[in-house]
DNA sequence: CATGAATGAGGATTCATTCAT
DNA sequence: GATGAATGAATCCTCATTCAT
């Protein structure tokens, strides 16, 4: 029996690249396979077809975001602090896997189709974690009230258009400032703030 | 003598309607023809290839949207009205053509390669649609300083988040009233606000 | 649109040479459908699979032996003669269609598992076709009290038994006139009948 | 120190069951050897190959039918008693070790290439067998002059023909006891026995 | 001797595209 | 122009076999 040596993340790792790059069907399991040094039959003994791949890459990295971003929640005192460092934390991960970023971005294979189950769950971990914290942020009198979970979708939404089409070249730390300068301080200006305020429900 | 019919629209929404629900590797040229009612090389004669036709759908529909949307920015008088009528007509526009949303949504084709120049280009259309108003804003006093492109890419970004994740049901007026609330108003209590507002460049 | 030349005859032809020369596993579609001078996507126009088509040759033997069956069933006027044409009918159609009889022999597919029904039920036709003239045989007092069909089951089994086993040079009339023999008059020696005799169940 | 325990009969019972369910191509090593419990390798400690395993079980088979046989030719006096003890010694091999006996039935590795020498000698072994006392029978006057070598396959082929589409619930003996009913005496009726008689040559 | 992870040749099947009618 | 039968390159996936441990 040879060693077994877990390939998977190496796997997953190159698969990404690749469909990072190219669309599903012009990525091939040989050339994953041969850029990772290993035989095609080994990948299919970690994922059973190339849909299956596709999904781990994108599952994969969401969880490697929950989990940051549930460590940066953890750190600082006051809500908006903590969104700040959360959002920095969002494109700090986009920067050093924007592979996956680009894959998990794809939604490729649910086209339409009722989305995946787990990926659908994973999405609402993620948005919940900002959910939560937008949440204490309006029980702290620091946010004002709003559906907390719409809330967390928009500032998803901002971060998600920022990393795809904002300057590629600005830290996750200025990223962060001038996501959340918009998000929370809204971009009328302060003599002018619309009668919307009103209609916000918490 | 048969009498030509034009059928590229036909093919455009049949078309649209399989791409939306299936990811471009499972959609079938036959099935599209099928359900056209006409014969596959039919279709040849109106896009030379799959790619083409894909990326048809998605330039129709951008060109129908840029269409509605500088309709809509016609009307009002103030940039806050006009934006608020853009961000309904684009929530409509989504209600009335899901399938060509859908399909322009997924980028399946420039995973990552340089995107497509001409889907780049009308992105860059849209875009500036709102751009263009929100200047005006800024420059009426209305909004206030926050580089346009930025905040046009963020309401964008804001808009889709809601029209993927938010209520189905909720009307576009209702969407377009809720997402402006947040894009104008901000997050932040009214004491509260971040010192993040001085960051904004316009 | 080309002309429709149907295929089929010719792919089921090409394909019993294979089948019956080689088990199925070692049969490729590419040699099948390069003998037939075809391309291999248009067999599985005609087929949609591997297994439908090693079926659809002994569905089409079976078919056609059917049909010489009961065309020799027809002729003669007594049961024996009867029966000895359609032995010696069953035994030209094997020399004629010697790939297809093989192909049918072989039952690789329904290894064990519930036989295909339809194969199932074209076998029981053609033993019908023997247990009516059997059946016939007795009412004219020709032939003895025996459960038709069981008595049809076995002058299957001889014949089965001389076509794979027996003299390949021996006509079809020669094995017929042998296998009635022994199937008509037993292997007894004529003083010494067995006290079987009168087992035996209409 | 482990204890070498043969897996052979183990292998070989459980690949039977396999083989006798699925076609060849269908039935998987790995499937054989967790259902042995063993590892993969050790199949091949032991059988040099798929095929081989096969042929194995089919080579089992024949060689304990063998046994049966010629331990129930011994026993009872006349021809007729012996085949008829052989008869029922088939059946009831066939019941209690079917899987071997829809093994050995498929032939499906050679598929019409010569067959594979040891086998056919094999199956030569237990016609031979049955050969042997049929022309002992008609030495002693039991049985007619009629080729003993046909003779044997055509009561081969009855068997097999009722072991295949009888009545399953028939006991081995009710079973020998048809079969040699219809061999011996034959179907005619007893007034009409066809002119076929004089054709047989010993 | 046993193991079972790794291999990779091999083959079935697909489906965009062509083109004779 | 329209058709849709035919094409065959392209690719996913399988699974018998090997061999390092």
């Amino acid at each position: 029996m040879r060693i077994a040596v877990d390939h998977s993340p190496a796997i997953l790792k190159t698969a990404a690249r690749y469909f990072a790059r190219k669309p599903f069907h012009e990525v091939h399991m040989d050339d994953v396979a041969d850029a990772c040094g290993i035989a095609k039959g080994t990948i299919y003994r970690h994922y059973p077809n190339k849909e299956a791949l596709f999904l781990a890459i994108t599952l994969d990295w969401m969880d490697r975001l929950a989990e940051q971003l549930h460590k940066a929640a953890r750190k600082p005192r006051g809500a908006v602090e903590r969104l700040e460092a959360m959002v920095a934390s969002v494109a700090e991960q986009y920067r050093k896997q924007r592979d996956f970023f680009e894959v998990m971005q794809r939604e490729e294979l649910n086209g339409g189709r009722s989305v995946h189950p787990e990926r659908m769950h994973k999405r609402e971990i993620l948005r919940d974690a900002f959910a939560g914290v937008i949440r204490e942020g309006q029980r702290a009198g620091e946010l004002r009230r709003f559906d907390p979970t719409v809330a967390a979708d928009l500032l998803l939404g901002m971060i998600r258009s920022q990393l795809r089409f904002g300057d590629p070249k600005q830290s996750p730390e200025a990223l962060a400032s001038r996501v959340l300068d918009a998000y929370l301080n809204g971009l009328a200006s302060r003599r002018r703030r619309t009668s919307h305020q009103g209609d916000a429900r918490a």
